[in-house]
DNA sequence: TTGCAAATAT
DNA sequence: CATATTTGCA
């Protein structure tokens, strides 16, 4: 296999490449018209006579090129090839040149070989050439200390290769970033905090670029979804007994009364959310919603440092969540989390790198679950039937009737969804349910249709109002909504639908929930479900 | 040090 | 070709 001949020539170097990527190619040809010095010129297309750049493609090889000869032994660099490099395939050749020099010693007067000693200095004093002697190489070393690590060892200098944010990675920053606190991120704070060695300052500042923009992004999102929702909303309660009020709330134009009072509302709440001053100070807070002991859920995040909401969207997740009391305890419930806008992207998951594949497999192969479709919901039929649809709709306008048969139902879909529950501020205040209508889309299923639901406070989520001061229950008279898919029995599933800030936000994860619902169930073990929902959920998101 | 945006790599 | 990452700069 001959690759690779670095021979020197009267006036350069010839350099053949084990690549036959352009783009390579065209680095390495930039890097070496830098080397070029007075005539000496390294590469073509810059001199004629000089440099002879020659290109062969090797099967599986390439990424490389030769740095030099050494006897016939062949070195390789990885690309991308820095100067250094260059300077080492300099040292090849002056040596090769001077071995050639004292084969034809007294012939000092050649020109080439007088060319060839001013070129080499003029490298060397551009710090492109080291000059094989020993003296000179003590000085070198001593000046480039810094270098002398790499250029000691192998030579083999490579450039540090990209930073690969793989979801631990990201999980590290993102609890830096958290507990830095929005407002107060720096990218070196946050490198402080993630003690990553060989991770620079840089390459955080780079990721935290990338984060903000995915967040404001996310937050477009979600701000063109809730005016989506709340024109949607208008006249809503009239479609009660659609078959599928997802369906009919998009086709909905708006009107009726109710409906008009909870779109505005929803509206107001929105520009509560999207407060200018809270731009800037999102972060994302998982919600840290009390188990029955009252422990916090949540150990990652310090409550003290969250300072405000998070543009992102409420997770939720759902381990037998009892829909009706027919239903088997242990049956799993299947978050279907769909748009009903059908704007969201159906995929926001991390993009994981090829060489990080392996974690994707903690997710299983997101690109071959099928996407939200409205007209046909998700439903691998493998894996439990096409779910029926069972629309819920709730306010708190009107008499809070005793539904006690319904209630502890709702109240322990509310509470199953603690263990992973990721939401924002604003977001938990929308988990209210209260005088609502509740339609069997199917009648001749088990469900019971639910007339109507317990007050507000009833089924508030009970921290939602300590971190939630922008809304009061009051002011939030919002609609709570899940959407959800179950797996069936003998049944098939239902879905729980409504309007309100949790409706809208679980869509914006639709894959996601998905996903899990498909994967075994992550939130059976509770530490499995706090630790691992919390981010590959959440973030998972980030690159979409 | 930071945040941005252009350049570059994948 | 679209994104992701790096680099250069104010």
């Amino acid at each position: 296999m001959a690759l690779a001949d670095a021979t020197a020539f009267p006036y350069g170097l010839r350099v053949l490449v084990v690549d036959d990527d352009p783009t390579w190619l065209k680095i390495l040809e930039k890097m070496l018209r830098k080397c070029s010095y007075q005539g000496w010129n390294l590469c073509f297309p810059l001199s004629t006579n000089c440099s002879v750049f020659t290109v062969m493609s090797i099967d599986g090889e390439t990424s490389r090129v030769m740095k030099g000869v050494q006897h016939g032994a062949c070195d390789y660099l990885l690309k991308p090839v820095r100067m250094k490099e260059l300077r080492n395939i300099w040292q090849h050749v002056y040596r090769k040149k001077m071995h050639e020099v004292k084969e034809i010693e007294g012939n000092d007067s050649c020109d080439d070989l007088q060319m060839f000693r001013n070129g080499c200095e003029g490298l060397e004093e551009r710090g492109l050439f080291m000059r094989a002697d020993s003296d000179t190489m003590r000085k070198r070393k001593d000046v480039d200390k810094d270098h002398t690590d790499q250029d000691s060892s192998d030579g083999a200098t490579v450039k540090k290769a990209r930073v690969v944010w793989s979801v631990d990675l990201h999980q590290k920053f993102v609890n830096a970033v958290n507990q830095i606190g929005f407002d107060k991120v720096g990218p070196k704070k946050i490198l402080d905090l993630m003690n990553v060695p060989g991770l620079t300052r840089e390459n955080v500042a780079s990721h935290l670029q990338k984060y903000r923009l995915y967040l404001s992004r996310l937050q477009k999102q979600n701000e063109e979804r809730i005016l989506g929702a709340a024109r949607q909303d208008f006249g809503h309660k009239g479609t009660s007994d659609n078959l599928n009020l997802r369906s009919s709330f998009q086709e909905q134009s708006g009107n009726g009364t109710t409906g008009f009072q909870h779109g505005s509302q929803k509206i107001q709440a929105q520009s509560n959310m999207l407060d200018p001053h809270l731009e800037d100070t999102k972060i994302v807070v998982p919600l840290k919603v009390p188990d029955k002991n009252g422990t916090s859920v949540s150990d990652v995040i310090d409550p003290q440092n969250v300072t405000s909401a998070s543009p992102l969207g409420g997770v939720l997740s759902f381990d037998r969540m009892p829909v009706n009391q027919d239903r088997k305890p242990s049956e799993t419930m299947i978050l279907e989390c769909q748009s009903w806008s059908g704007s969201v992207p159906p995929k926001q998951f991390m993009q994981y790198p090829k060489h990080n594949r392996e974690r994707c497999d903690l997710l299983g192969d997101y690109s071959c679950l099928p996407k939200p479709d409205l007209e046909h919901p998700i439903t691998p039929s493998h894996l439990y039937a096409p779910p029926q649809l069972v629309s819920m709709s709730c306010s708190m306008e009107g008499d809070a009737r005793d539904f006690s048969d319904v209630k502890p139902d709702v109240l322990g879909c509310m509470k199953s969804l603690s263990p992973a529950l990721m939401c924002t501020v604003v977001d938990s205040v929308s988990a209210q349910l209260s005088d609502s209508v509740v339609t069997s889309t199917n009648s001749d299923q088990k469900f019971s249709s639910v007339e109507g639901l317990s007050s507000a406070k009833d089924c508030h989520i009970d921290q939602a109002r300590n971190q939630a001061p922008l809304l009061t229950s009051e002011d939030a008279n919002i609609i709570c909504g899940t959407d959800l898919a179950c797996l069936p029995d003998d049944l098939s599933g239902y879905q729980l639908q409504g309007i309100g800030w949790n409706s809208i936000d679980l869509f914006q994860c639709n894959d996601v929930m998905m996903l899990n619902g498909l994967q075994n169930n992550w939130y059976d073990d509770p530490e499995l479900s706090s630790e691992i929902m919390e981010f590959p959920l959440l973030d998972g998101c980030l690159f979409a």
